[in-house]
DNA sequence: ATCCACTAGGTTTTT
DNA sequence: CCTAGTGGAT
C-alpha cells in the first residue's frame, strides 16, 4: 500500500506520532483514540522507510494484542513481511531469547515454565519444610512478595541484605521470607524451571552480565515499540531501556488513565516520568475519542479528574452528544440482575440492536452468577469470559505435566503431579522419601528414582518396582522426543500413561466432559502441528507446543464478539474492547472500590481508573447499577452505593430521585441471613420461573438460540471448539480475505479461496491451488499474500 | 494407599 | 457460596 494514502487515514496528531522516528517518543493515547492504528501504521511506515521487519521489536501484554497487530500489519504490508517482525508479549519474546542464551544464566534451553499454581505449590512445600505455620506464612502472600521482589529485580541475596525489607518482614513477623525466597529460587533453578517473573528477571540479568549478548540484541532491535506502557513494571522498563540504550529509537504508547495492573507490579511512574528518563523524548497526545458519545467521554473525564498526578490531556469527542449515563439502584443483587436483563431486552427491541452489542462488566468474577440466572430466565443468550481457562482444568494440567516431564525431567512440580496419576500405588509417604533423598544428594527427583539403590532410597521392593516402571515409562517417551512429532508423542503419552484408560472408565457426566477435553487437547495439538507444517517448519516437537501453551493466558482467548450473545466479563478483561451498550454493575462500597484497595489512596485511584476503563468501553449507552444488599460469602450484607458515583458530574447522569443519595457515610451493617430478604428472593424467583415456563409452553416463543454452558470456558486459540456452533459460511473476514480472492502462498503458490469457515481464532480457508491441489489453511498461521 | 466426609477459611483484578 | 485440606475408615 502506498504510504501517502496510508497517512491520509490518520488525523493530524496520529500522523505526527507515526512520522516522528528520530528519537524516543511517548504517545499518550486517550481511550478510543486510535492507539492500535498508530502502532500498526508506524510499523508500516518504518518498513516503508526500508527498515527490515526482523529489526523491529514490538512488545505487547497479551498474545492476542500481538496477534491482532501482526494481522493488521499483514494487511498493510503483506503477511510474509509481518511474519518476520519480532512481535509478541514481553514474556514470549523474552522466553525465546532466554532459550537461546539459557546456558549463560545457568539453565538449559529446554527449561519449562511454572504457572502460578506451580509456584504456589512449591512455596507451600518449602514453608512446610521449614516447619513454619502456613497461617503466618500464607503461601499466596509470600508468593506475591517474591513476585514483587523479582519484578523490582531484587535477588534473594539483595533481599536478605536490604535493611528496609528485613525491617518490614520483622515487623510483619515473617522474618523467614528471605529464606523461603532463597530456597524457592534455588529449587526453580535446580529443576530447570522458571516462573513468569523469572522470564523478565533473567532477561535483565542476562543483559546486565553479558554485554556482548546485549550488544547483539541492541543491534538486532533497531526500533522498539511498546504497547500499554502504563502497565510495565520495573523489570520490563529496564529491559526496554537496556535494549534501546544504543540507539534510542523507541516508541512507547499508553494511557496513564488506564493503568490498572499495579497489583501485578505495574508502575505508573514509568509513563509519568518518561521524560526524565529520555530528556530528548517527544511527547504526542491523541485526544480525539472516536468511540463514544460526548456524554460518555465527558462523564469519564469528570470522573478521572478526581485523581491526582496525571498527564494533562483533553480527551474529547465529536460524535453525537448522546444519552446521559443511566444510574439505577436495586434492592438486592438479584434484582440488579433483573433490571439489567430487562434493560437489555428493552434496548434490543427499541434500538434494534443485536445481543452482541451488550456487555455486562463487573469487578469480580463471582458477580457473574446472578446475571447468568437473570439472563437465562429471559432466554437471553450470553457468554462469559474468564473463570477457569481450558489449561487450568485438572485433566489438561495433568497431561501437560506429562509433557513437561518429558521435555524437562527435572521439573519438580510436574513430577509430583504425575508420579501417582493415574494412581499407580506411589503415595505421599514414598514421594516424601524421594524428596528427602533427592535433597540429601542434591539431585532432582527424577535422578533419584533413576537409581534408587545408589542413593539409598529406603523403599520396599514392591514400591521400588513401581518406581522403576514409572521411570521406564517416562524414559520411553523421552527417547521419542527428538524423533516424534508433538501430536504423535502426545497421543502416545495419553494412551500409554493410562490417562486414556482412566478417562474411559469414568462414565459420569464429569468424566465424559474430561474425555472431551482430552480429545480437544489432542485435536488442538494436531492442528498446531499442521499449521506449523504449513508454515514450512519441520520437526514440530512437543517442546514447541509446550513453549507456546505455557505462555497462553485467559487474556489471550478470543474475545471477538460472538454473534448474538451478550458478553459478561471483568472490567480488567474488557480493556481494549468496545461495545455499543455497557452495563457497569455492582457499584458499591467495598466491592467497587474493593475493600482490599481502600487502605491507601493509590489503591483507590487505581480503582477509579478501573471505573474509567469500564465507562470508556461504551460507544452509545452506559448504565451504572448498584444493589442495596448483596449475597456474598454465604450471607446477605447490606451495602452502600459506591463513592465513584459521586465523582461523575451530575449533568451527565440520569438518575431517579434518591438513587444517588446515601453515597458515602454510614457503615454497612451485616444482616445475617435476613429472613425477609430470603422470602422475597424466593418469591421473585418463583415468579420469574413461572414466566419462563409459560413461555416455554408456547411453541411459538421457543427460544431460537440456546445458551451453552460450555461457553463459560475459554478455549485456547488454536483448539477448535468440539461442539462449536454450526459453521456459518462467512463471506468476508478480519484477515481481509474473502471467497473468490486469489492468494499467493509461500509454499503452495497461487490459488483461489473457495470457502472460509470457523471463528476468528481458528478460521480456515479452503483454497484451490493451481499446482498444489485443494488445501485448508489456518488463517492465523498461513503465510500468504492476497494478490487479487 | 485410597477414598470419602467433613470443616475451616477465603473470594480483586492476572501476564 | 465455594474449595482445599484434613482425618477417619477401608
Amino acid at each position: 500500500m502506498d504510504i501517502e494514502n496510508l497517512l491520509q487515514e490518520l488525523n493530524e496528531s496520529q500522523r505526527k506520532a507515526v512520522e516522528y522516528n528520530d528519537g524516543p517518543s511517548l504517545v499518550i493515547a486517550g481511550a478510543g483514540s486510535g492507539k492500535t492504528r498508530v502502532l500498526t501504521y508506524k510499523i508500516a511506515y518504518l518498513l516503508n522507510l526500508g527498515l527490515p521487519p526482523h529489526n523491529i521489536l514490538s512488545l505487547t501484554f497479551t498474545n492476542k494484542a500481538a496477534r491482532e497487530m501482526k494481522a493488521r500489519v499483514g494487511q498493510l504490508m503483506g503477511e510474509s513481511v509481518a511474519r518476520r517482525l519480532w512481535m509478541g508479549t514481553f514474556h514470549s519474546i523474552f522466553s525465546r531469547i532466554l532459550r537461546t542464551e539459557a546456558e549463560k544464566i545457568g539453565f538449559t534451553s529446554n527449561f519449562t515454565i511454572f504457572d502460578s499454581a506451580d509456584s504456589r505449590n512449591l512455596i507451600k512445600t518449602i514453608i512446610k519444610e521449614y516447619q513454619l505455620d502456613d497461617k503466618t506464612y500464607k503461601p499466596a502472600r509470600i508468593q506475591a512478595m517474591i513476585s514483587n521482589a523479582k519484578n523490582a529485580l531484587v535477588s534473594p541475596v539483595a533481599y536478605a541484605q536490604s535493611k528496609e525489607m528485613q525491617e518490614y518482614d520483622m515487623k510483619a513477623k515473617i522474618p523467614m521470607v528471605r529464606d523461603i525466597y532463597r530456597s524457592y529460587n534455588a529449587r526453580l533453578q535446580a529443576s530447570n524451571t522458571m516462573d513468569f517473573d523469572d522470564l523478565l528477571y533473567y532477561t535483565n540479568r542476562l543483559f546486565r552480565d553479558h554485554p556482548e549478548v546485549l550488544k547483539t540484541y541492541q543491534d538486532r532491535f533497531q526500533f522498539i515499540l511498546v504497547d500499554e506502557y502504563q502497565d510495565t513494571n520495573f523489570a520490563q522498563y529496564l529491559v526496554v531501556k537496556q535494549l534501546a540504550d544504543a540507539h534510542h529509537r523507541v516508541c512507547v504508547v499508553g494511557d496513564d488513565a488506564q493503568s490498572i495492573y499495579s497489583f501485578r507490579g505495574a508502575n505508573i511512574d514509568n509513563i509519568l516520568n518518561y521524560k526524565s528518563n529520555y530528556p530528548e523524548a517527544r511527547i504526542f497526545k491523541l485526544e480525539q475519542n472516536y468511540r463514544s458519545t460526548q456524554n460518555i467521554v465527558n462523564a469519564a473525564n469528570s470522573l478521572i479528574k478526581q485523581n491526582k498526578g496525571q498527564i494533562q490531556k483533553n480527551v474529547f469527542s465529536e460524535n453525537q452528544v448522546g444519552e446521559k449515563l443511566e444510574v439505577a439502584s436495586a434492592f438486592s443483587d438479584f434484582e440488579e440482575g433483573i433490571i439489567v436483563a430487562n434493560k437489555i431486552q428493552d434496548l434490543r427491541r427499541s434500538k434494534d440492536s443485536s445481543y452482541s452489542d451488550f456487555v455486562i462488566l463487573y469487578r469480580t468474577n463471582a458477580q457473574s452468577r446472578v446475571f447468568e440466572e437473570s439472563l437465562r430466565k429471559k432466554n437471553i443468550p450470553y457468554r462469559i469470559y474468564g473463570g477457569l481457562s481450558f489449561y487450568q482444568r485438572k485433566e489438561i494440567k495433568d497431561v501437560i505435566a506429562y509433557f513437561r516431564m518429558v521435555v524437562n525431567p527435572k521439573d519438580e512440580e510436574a513430577f509430583k503431579r504425575i508420579i501417582n496419576y493415574p494412581t499407580r500405588g506411589i503415595g505421599n509417604t514414598t514421594v516424601g522419601k524421594i524428596v528427602d533423598t533427592a535433597q540429601l544428594h542434591n539431585l532432582s527427583l527424577w535422578e533419584t528414582i533413576g537409581d534408587p539403590l545408589a542413593h539409598n532410597l529406603n523403599v520396599n521392593t514392591g514400591t521400588a518396582k513401581k518406581l522403576n516402571d514409572f521411570h521406564t515409562l517416562i524414559d520411553g517417551f523421552i527417547k521419542e522426543l527428538p524423533v516424534a512429532s508433538a501430536y504423535e508423542l502426545a497421543t502416545k503419552i495419553v494412551k500409554e500413561s493410562g490417562i486414556a484408560r482412566e478417562a474411559y472408565q469414568d462414565q459420569t457426566p464429569e468424566g465424559m466432559s474430561r474425555q472431551e477435553n482430552l480429545q480437544e487437547l489432542l485435536g488442538g495439538i494436531h492442528e498446531f502441528c499442521e499449521s506449523r507444517l504449513e508454515e514450512g517448519e519441520q520437526n514440530i516437537g512437543l517442546i514447541d507446543f509446550l513453549s507456546e501453551v505455557s505462555l497462553l493466558s485467559d487474556q489471550d482467548t478470543d474475545k471477538e464478539v460472538e454473534q448474538e450473545k451478550v458478553t459478561m466479563m471483568t472490567i480488567h478483561a474488557s480493556k481494549g474492547l468496545e461495545f455499543k451498550n455497557v452495563f457497569v454493575v455492582g457499584l458499591e462500597e467495598d466491592l467497587f472500590p474493593s475493600s482490599m484497595t481502600k487502605s491507601e489512596p493509590k489503591g483507590l485511584e487505581e480503582e477509579r481508573r478501573l471505573f474509567y476503563v469500564a465507562i470508556t468501553r461504551a460507544e452509545q449507552f452506559c448504565m451504572l447499577t448498584y444493589a442495596k444488599s448483596r449475597f456474598r460469602n454465604g450471607q446477605t450484607n447490606s451495602c452502600n452505593p459506591s463513592r465513584f458515583l459521586k465523582d461523575i458530574d451530575r449533568e451527565f447522569l440520569n438518575a431517579n430521585a434518591g438513587v444517588l443519595e446515601g453515597t458515602m457515610g454510614g457503615f454497612s451493617q451485616q444482616t445475617q441471613g435476613n429472613f425477609w430478604d430470603t422470602v422475597r428472593r424466593n418469591r421473585e424467583e418463583k415468579e420469574e420461573l413461572q414466566e419462563v415456563k409459560r413461555k416455554e409452553e408456547s411453541i411459538f416463543e421457543r427460544p431460537q438460540i440456546p445458551v451453552s454452558r460450555e461457553d463459560k470456558y475459554s478455549k485456547p486459540n488454536f483448539v477448535n471448539a468440539r461442539n462449536a456452533e454450526p459453521k456459518t459460511p462467512l463471506t468476508k473476514d478480519i484477515y481481509g480475505i474473502q471467497v473468490g480472492a486469489v492468494i499467493k502462498h509461500e509454499r503452495f503458490g497461487i490459488g483461489t479461496v473457495s470457502a472460509i469457515e470457523g471463528d476468528a481464532a481458528s478460521r480456515k480457508a479452503t483454497v484451490e491451488f493451481e499446482n498444489a491441489g485443494v488445501k485448508q489453511l489456518l488463517l492465523k498461521f498461513a503465510r500468504f499474500d492476497i494478490i487479487g
